[in-house]
DNA sequence: GTATGATACTTGACTAATCAAGCAATAGTG
DNA sequence: CACTATTGCTTGATTAGTCAAGTATCATAC
């Protein structure tokens, strides 16, 4: 088999990474939290969000999933009370999308667990070579 | 929102960069090669086996699935003739699988689109930015 | 201001994967 | 050698997500 080009080979291990690496944390947050890592992000990007609010279409968006699949996650969220639908008054078509209170909590302890896995995962790379992975994965993402 | 640290940040951005590759590279191999990233990798670890040929098992842990969905994804696999079961003589529980030529073949040809998506992806990373992304892959699965 | 098109979202049908339970074969232990 | 535990794999039930189609609302062009 002839050797892969250097490129095709990062995004290989890009993705034998973040599959290992995310079932792992999946595992973690779910036992302890009851959320997976896909939950986690939408909790993040709404607590990002200007009035910890977002359309459903931008959610959908930012965690890389459909607009259906969204409709989908967010049912149980709803049910279990992390998050709740609100109008938009001035699009009809709209459904927005806030955090709640008890969101924010499981947000806040989920981070705890996020970030002593996280730390764990990588803890044979030190602190420089991380910052470089984050300058990439950057610019990777620039439009 | 307080600020997260360093290596959660990266556990976040490597699962987001992931996220949107891997589904880009699936929508281009399945529309031309009719296979998706996952089945791209059961082969790619077919071709690096010895004898082109693998357990189940062992398959399922390269490609960080369960026993049972490495059952199910070969299904198709052999239906349309990529792969091809075969038994161990010394160890009746052992399923092997081996790739054929025809997997071979597709092998060789969704190679050639993953090499140009995967240039076209990372195209903003200059070479020695993306060699120092895969020695902090590889030394973040060391164990 | 009315038709046409675009956008936001939901739903039905399907695919992919999980887990738990089960079966069969092998390995280990007294 | 017999008994128990472990391993490799498959299957039923469930969950998470996709796509395509449909509905409702808003924006645009004339």
């Amino acid at each position: 088999m002839q050797k892969l080009p250097q490129h095709t080979d990062a995004v290989i291990h890009l993705w034998m990474n973040s599959t290992s690496i995310s079932r792992k944390i999946d595992v973690s947050l779910s036992a302890i939290h009851g959320i997976g890592f896909t939950e986690y992000m939408v909790l993040f990007h709404l607590m990002k969000a200007p009035n910890k609010t977002q359309r459903r279409i931008d959610l959908a968006d930012s965690i890389g999933r459909t607009a259906s699949g969204v409709t989908r996650m967010l049912m149980p969220m709803e049910k279990i009370g992390l998050v709740k639908k609100e109008n938009n008054p001035r699009d009809a078509r709209v459904s927005l999308v806030r955090i709640t209170t008890a969101g924010e909590k499981i947000f806040r302890d989920a981070s705890t667990t996020l970030n002593e896995k996280s730390k764990y995962l990588l803890r044979r790379i030190d602190s420089a070579s991380i910052n470089d992975l984050l300058e990439i994965f950057k610019s990777i993402n620039e439009e």
